[in-house]
RNA sequence: GGGGUUAUAGCUCAGCUGGUAGAGCACCUGCUUUGCAAGCAGGGGGUCGUCGGUUCGAAUCCGACUAACUCCA
C-alpha cells in the first residue's frame, strides 16, 4: 500500500484530459443542481441547532430534519448543499482507527440534493446518472444501482418503481440493477417518523483483470475496498407508526448524500481519499514541519523499512484528518474543554499532537501552522474558516502548549519511577539487592508520595511496596502508575507504553485495564442517580382551541384570556403549578432573557406568576396555586416595571455586543447571555482579558448610543437569508426558522436575530455600567453590567460611598486615593513604631529575668514571668533571651493570655548544652503537662501551654530543679 | 454528573513523620568587568488559595468552599 503509486489508477480516471480539482468538483455539483431549480443552501453549523440528542452534525439531513418531521418549512422545495459533518464515535467509526486505514475520516463533507414534496424518484435517478456519467465521465460499465428488495416485516414489496426508473431513465446495464435488503436499502430517521427505501450507486474501481475474474455485481455491499458506494438516494415516502406499520406520506421527499472526499478520489483516479488534492497540502505541510530527514512528503518517506514508512504515513494521515475537524469545530464555536463537545475536540487535538510528537518528532506546537494551508484550500467555500483564521490558530496553539506541558509533567513522573523499576527488574534474582532498592525507595520522599497516590488500594506502605516490586520484578511499570499518569496527569497510555519500551520495560496492562474499568463503572453508577426528584403530573386539559399565542410584544396585559391546561409539579420544597393560556403577554425565558412574572386574575382570585418558561410549543406560567374554578375568564398582567427593566438590559446587551466587536474585533462571538431585571451577563469568545481601557471605551460607546436615542427597529417575518444579508448576527446553538425576527439599532451598528423584548428607543436604557469582567473558560470572557434604573442605583451607591469617604476628611486637598495612601503609610509607620516600643518594653523585662538568673550546677538558669503576652511574643522574647545569655544557659519564660484563658511557657537552651544532650522540648513537655496541656519543639527552643493559669508561678519555680535533672 | 491531583516570593518549584518559610531565575544597591545565559557582595519581596476545626504550636493533619489541571460519562 505504501508503495502505491498515485498514478496506478490512471486507467480508471474519468476523462484523462480533465483532472478536476476538489473545488471544481464541489462547485460543479452545486451548479448542476442549481441549474435544475435548486436553491444553493449553505452548510449548517457542526453544532446542531436545537437538537440535544446529537453532539455534532453527522449527516446532510440534520438541518432539514424539521421539514421531514413536518414541523418546519422552507421557502424553497428544492435545495442543494455541501454539509460539514463530524463522525467521531459509533460502530462504523472508532476514533482510534482513523488514519490507520486510508479512507476513514472524522470530518467530511456530504454533498446532497433535496426535494421537499417536489420531484421524486424519476428526477433523482435521472439527474444522478447525468451528473456522474454525462458530466463527470464515469464509465457506465463500472456503475451499479441498488434498490430496495422489499421487506416482509415491514409489509413492503420490492421497490420495482425505482428499478424500472433506472432501466427507463438511464442506459445502465440491466444486470447492474441489484435488489438489496432493508439493512442496506431502507432508511429510517428513528423508530418512528419519516422513512423510505433508498437507491445507492456503487462504483467498481478494480483493474480489468480483476473484473474479468469476479463480476462487480458480486462485490457490491461486500466491504470490498475498491467496490464502493458513492451516492445514496433516499426516497422518503412513509411515516412509521408506533405500532410498526407504515403510512404513506402526503408529501414525498428526496434526500441524497454523496461523500465529497470519496467522489474526489474517484474522479481524480486515486485509490485513497488522502491522495486527493484536498489532503495533499495538509500532508505536505506536516511533512515539511517534520524534523526527520527521511520525511520529504506523504509519498516520499525515504526509508527501506516498510513498517517505519507506514507508521509515518499513518501519523501524517491522522494529523491531516484531525486538523480539519479541529479547525472547523472551533470555527463553529466549539472550545476545547473538559466536558461535552469541547472534550471531544480536545481529545482529537491531543491525538493529533501525540502522533506528531511520537512518530514525527514534532516537539513544538505545530498543529496551528496547518490552519493556513487548510484555509488556503477550503476558506473559499467556508467563510467561517477564513474569517476566523487568526482566532482558530491562537486557540489551537494555546491548546497545544497546554498539552505539551501536560506531557512534560507526565515524563517527569515517568522518569522518577522507571529507574527503580529497571533496577528491581535487573536484580530480580537477588533478594538482597531488591531489598536494597526498596530501602532506597523508602527514603525517597517524592517517590513514596507518588506511590501513595498510585496505589490507593494498598492498606499500608509495605503492601504498596510489595505490589510495586511484584510488577517491577517482571520488568513491568505497575498498572497503577500507568493509570495515575493517565487519569490524573492526562498522560496517554500508549505514550507510557512507548517510553517503557524504549527503556526495555513493559507496562502491567491487566492492572491498568482493571482500574480503567472501575473508573468507568463509577461514572456510570453515579449517572444513574441523576434523576429529577420532582414528580410531574400529566397536563389536564381545561378548554380547547388555539393556545400559547404570545402577544407580549404589544401588550402587557390581556383581559379575557382562557386557561387551556394546568398541571401540578411536585418539587422537593413546595408544590408548584403550571398553567397554559390561549394567549399570553408573558414572555417565556428564551435567548437569555428571563421569563416574566406578574399576576393572573381568575374570578375573584389573584394568582402570582413566579416564572414563565417555554416547554416545546407551550408557554408555561409557573404559579404557587391553581384557581378554584379554572374555566373562567383570566386577566393576565405582566409585572410591567420588571419587564421594563429587563427590556433595558436586553437592548443594552445588543449595544454591548456591537461595541465589543467594534473595540475587540470580529472574533468576538456571543457564547451565552443572561438578561434579567437587575443585571445582564454576557459571555463571548476572546483570548485575553479585556483591559480597563478597553472596558472604558466600550462603556463610552454604549452610552453614546443610548444618548443618541436610536429608535428600535423590529422586523418580524424576515426571510433568514435576507436577515443575514443585512449583516444580522446569529448565534451558534440557537434554532432559527426560515423567517426570523430582526432587532436593529441603527442598521450600521447593531442588527441581531432576536426573539426578545426591547425598549422603544435606546434612550430608555438611560445608563450603562460594567460591574465585572472575568474568565469562565479558556478563550471565553464574561462581563456583567447594569442598565436603566439599576445602573442609576449602582452609580448612586458608589457615589454615596465616595462621598461618605470624603466626609471623613475635614479638608481634602488631593484626590481621595492619594489621601488614603498617605494615611496608610502613616499608619504603617505608627504600627512599626508601636511594635518596636512594645518589644523594647518586653525586652526590658528580660533584663530583670537575666539579672535574677540562678546557678544550677554551673549553668545559668533564668526564669521569669512576662505577664500578658501572646505565644508569638513569648517565642520572640525567648529567642532574644537565648541570644543575650550566651553559652551554658537555660531560659524559661512564662506568660498568660487571659483573653483565651491560656498559659504559655517557652524554654530556651544554649547550643553547647544542646550538644551535651539537654533538650528544650523535654523540659517544656514536663512543664506543659503540669499546666494541664502539652508541649514540645526543637532542642534549642520549645514551647508549651495549658489551661491552668493559676499554676504558672509554681511551675516556673520548679523549673530549675527540672533543669538540674536534665543536666545529669 | 462522578472520580483523581494541585494551589508556598514576580516566575519555576523544594519544604519528609506538625516546631523560627527556603532554592534557582527575575528585581534593587554597590563593586568588578567591553563581548558568550557574565562574576562577587549585599538587599527588598510571602494573609503559605479562602474560611473553619484539631493542637501549647498548622504551609504541614481534618472539613467546607474557590480556582486550575486531568480522567470517565
Amino acid at each position: 500500500m505504501s508503495t502505491a503509486s498515485p498514478n496506478m489508477d490512471r486507467h480508471l480516471q474519468a476523462s484523462a484530459d480533465v483532472q478536476r480539482t476538489s473545488e471544481e468538483i464541489r462547485d460543479e455539483f452545486l451548479r448542476f443542481f442549481e441549474d435544475k431549480g435548486h436553491e444553493v443552501v449553505p452548510s449548517a453549523s457542526l453544532v446542531p441547532e436545537g437538537d440535544a440528542t446529537l453532539l455534532f452534525t453527522n449527516a446532510g439531513m440534520n438541518q432539514f430534519k424539521d421539514v421531514f418531521l413536518g414541523s418546519g418549512q422552507r421557502p424553497y422545495t428544492r435545495a442543494v448543499d455541501t454539509q460539514k459533518c463530524l463522525r467521531v464515535s459509533g460502530k462504523h467509526n472508532d476514533l482510534e482507527e482513523v488514519g490507520h486505514d486510508t479512507y476513514h475520516h472524522t470530518f467530511f463533507e456530504m454533498l446532497g440534493n433535496w426535494s421537499f414534496g417536489d420531484y421524486f424518484k424519476q428526477e433523482a435517478i435521472r439527474w444522478a446518472w447525468e451528473l456522474l456519467v454525462d458530466q463527470w465521465g464515469l464509465d457506465p460499465d463500472r456503475l451499479f444501482a441498488t434498490v430496495h428488495a422489499g421487506d416482509e416485516d415491514l409489509g413492503l414489496d420490492a421497490d420495482s418503481e425505482a428499478a424500472d426508473l433506472w432501466a427507463s431513465e438511464t442506459p445502465i446495464n440491466p444486470d447492474h440493477i441489484l435488489y438489496e435488503p432493508s439493512e442496506e436499502n431502507f432508511w429510517m430517521m428513528g423508530n418512528t417518523g419519516p422513512c423510505g427505501p433508498c437507491s445507492e450507486i456503487h462504483v467498481d474501481l478494480r483493474t480489468d483483470e480483476e473484473r474479468d475474474e469476479t463480476p462487480g455485481r458480486d462485490l457490491v455491499n461486500k466491504d470490498h475496498p475498491r467496490v464502493m458506494e458513492i451516492w445514496n438516494l433516499v426516497f422518503i415516502q412513509y411515516n412509521a407508526q408506533p405500532d410498526g406499520s407504515l403510512e404513506r406520506l402526503a408529501d414525498q421527499h428526496v434526500d441524497t448524500g454523496m461523500g465529497f472526499e470519496r467522489i474526489c478520489a474517484v474522479l481524480q483516479g486515486k485509490s485513497s481519499t488522502y491522495d486527493t488534492d484536498l489532503f495533499a497540502p495538509l500532508l505536505q505541510a506536516t511533512a515539511d514541519l517534520c524534523p526527520h530527514e527521511m520525511v520529504r512528503g506523504y509519498d516520499h518517506v525515504e526509508t527501506e523499512d516498510d513498517e517505519e514508512r507506514e507508521r509515518v504515513r499513518i501519523a501524517l494521515r491522522v494529523i491531516a484528518d484531525h486538523i480539519r475537524t479541529i479547525a472547523f469545530a472551533i470555527s463553529d464555536g466549539v472550545m476545547p474543554g473538559n466536558a461535552g463537545r469541547g472534550y471531544v475536540i480536545r481529545r482529537i487535538l491531543r491525538r493529533a499532537v501525540r502522533y506528531g510528537y511520537q512518530t514525527l518528532g514534532l516537539r513544538e506546537p505545530f498543529l496551528h501552522r496547518l490552519v493556513d494551508p487548510l484555509v488556503e484550500k477550503m476558506g473559499g467555500q467556508f467563510d467561517e474558516l477564513a474569517g476566523q483564521q487568526e482566532y482558530i490558530e491562537r486557540m489551537i496553539r494555546s491548546e497545544e502548549e497546554s498539552f505539551l506541558k501536560t506531557l512534560g509533567t507526565g515524563i517527569d513522573i515517568f522518569d522518577r519511577v522507571t529507574p527503580y523499576v529497571g533496577r528491581v527488574s535487573d536484580e530480580a534474582g537477588d533478594d538482597q539487592s531488591v531489598e536494597d532498592v526498596v530501602a532506597e525507595i523508602r527514603s525517597d520522599g517524592r517517590m513514596m508520595d507518588l506511590l501513595q497516590k498510585a496505589f490507593v488500594d494498598a492498606d499500608d506502605r509495605e503492601v504498596m511496596l510489595r505490589d510495586f516490586v511484584d510488577a517491577a520484578r517482571d520488568g513491568d511499570v505497575p498498572g497503577q502508575i500507568a493509570f495515575l499518569l493517565h487519569d490524573t496527569y492526562g498522560f496517554p497510555i500508549d505514550l507510557t507504553q512507548l517510553m517503557a519500551r524504549e527503556r526495555g520495560l513493559g507496562v502491567d496492562m491487566p492492572a491498568y485495564d482493571d482500574l480503567m474499568q472501575r473508573q468507568k463503572e463509577r461514572a456510570r453508577s453515579a449517572a444513574q442517580f441523576d434523576v429529577d426528584q420532582s414528580e410531574i403530573h400529566a397536563w389536564q386539559e381545561i378548554s380547547s382551541g388555539q393556545s400559547s399565542v404570545f402577544v407580549g410584544y404589544e401588550a402587557l396585559s390581556v383581559d379575557d384570556a382562557e386557561i387551556r391546561a394546568v398541571r401540578e409539579v411536585e418539587t422537593e420544597d413546595d408544590p408548584r403549578f403550571e398553567i397554559e393560556l390561549d394567549r399570553t403577554p408573558f414572555y417565556a425565558e428564551s435567548g437569555g432573557q428571563v421569563g416574566d412574572t406578574g399576576t393572573l386574575q381568575v374570578g375573584g382570585e389573584t394568582i402570582s406568576v413566579l416564572d414563565t418558561q417555554r416547554q416545546g410549543e407551550r408557554i408555561v406560567h409557573t404559579t404557587d396555586r391553581l384557581p378554584t374554578d379554572p374555566s373562567g375568564s383570566v386577566r393576565a398582567t405582566v409585572d410591567a416595571e420588571r419587564r421594563r427593566q429587563i427590556e433595558a438590559h436586553h437592548s443594552a446587551t445588543h449595544l454591548l455586543h456591537a461595541a465589543l466587536r467594534g473595540v475587540l474585533g470580529d472574533h468576538v462571538q456571543q457564547k451565552g447571555s443572561r438578561v434579567g431585571p437587575d443585571r445582564l451577563r454576557f459571555d463571548f469568545s476572546h483570548m485575553q482579558g479585556v483591559t480597563d481601557d478597553e472596558l472604558k471605551t466600550i462603556e463610552r460607546i454604549v452610552n453614546e448610543r443610548i444618548q443618541q436615542n436610536i429608535s428600535t427597529g423590529e422586523d418580524r417575518n424576515v426571510p433568514i437569508d435576507e436577515a443575514l444579508d443585512r449583516g444580522a448576527m446569529a448565534l451558534f446553538g440557537e434554532k432559527y426558522g426560515d423567517r426570523v425576527r430582526v432587532i436593529t439599532f441603527d442598521p450600521d451598528y447593531s442588527v441581531e436575530l432576536c426573539g426578545g423584548t426591547h425598549v422603544g428607543a435606546t434612550g430608555e436604557i438611560g445608563l450603562f455600567r460594567f460591574l465585572s469582567e472575568g474568565s469562565v473558560a479558556a478563550g471565553v470572557r464574561r462581563v456583567e453590567a447594569v442598565a436603566g434604573g439599576p445602573a442609576v442605583d449602582y452609580v448612586d451607591e458608589k457615589l454615596d460611598e465616595l462621598n461618605a469617604a470624603r466626609r471623613q476628611f475635614q479638608s481634602l486637598q488631593g484626590p481621595l486615593h492619594e489621601e488614603i495612601a498617605r494615611l496608610q503609610e502613616q499608619r504603617d509607620e505608627l504600627a512599626d513604631e508601636l511594635e518596636s516600643t512594645r518589644r523594647e518594653a518586653m525586652a526590658g523585662k528580660l533584663d530583670d529575668v537575666i539579672a535574677s538568673a540562678s546557678d544550677v550546677d554551673g549553668v545559668r538558669c533564668a526564669t521569669g514571668r512576662i505577664g500578658e503576652a501572646s505565644m508569638d511574643d513569648l517565642q520572640a522574647l525567648a529567642q532574644q533571651l537565648r541570644d543575650r545569655m550566651g553559652e551554658e544557659s537555660v531560659g524559661v519564660l512564662g506568660s498568660i493570655d487571659s483573653e483565651d484563658g491560656k498559659v504559655y511557657v517557652v524554654v530556651s537552651v544554649s547550643d553547647d548544652l544542646v550538644g551535651r544532650g539537654v533538650k528544650a522540648g523535654d523540659i517544656v513537655g514536663v512543664l506543659g503537662r503540669k499546666l494541664g496541656g502539652g508541649g514540645g519543639g526543637r532542642p534549642q527552643l520549645a514551647s508549651a501551654g495549658g489551661r491552668e493559669i493559676e499554676k504558672l508561678d509554681a511551675v516556673l519555680a520548679e523549673a530549675p530543679d527540672l533543669v538540674r535533672e536534665n543536666l545529669s
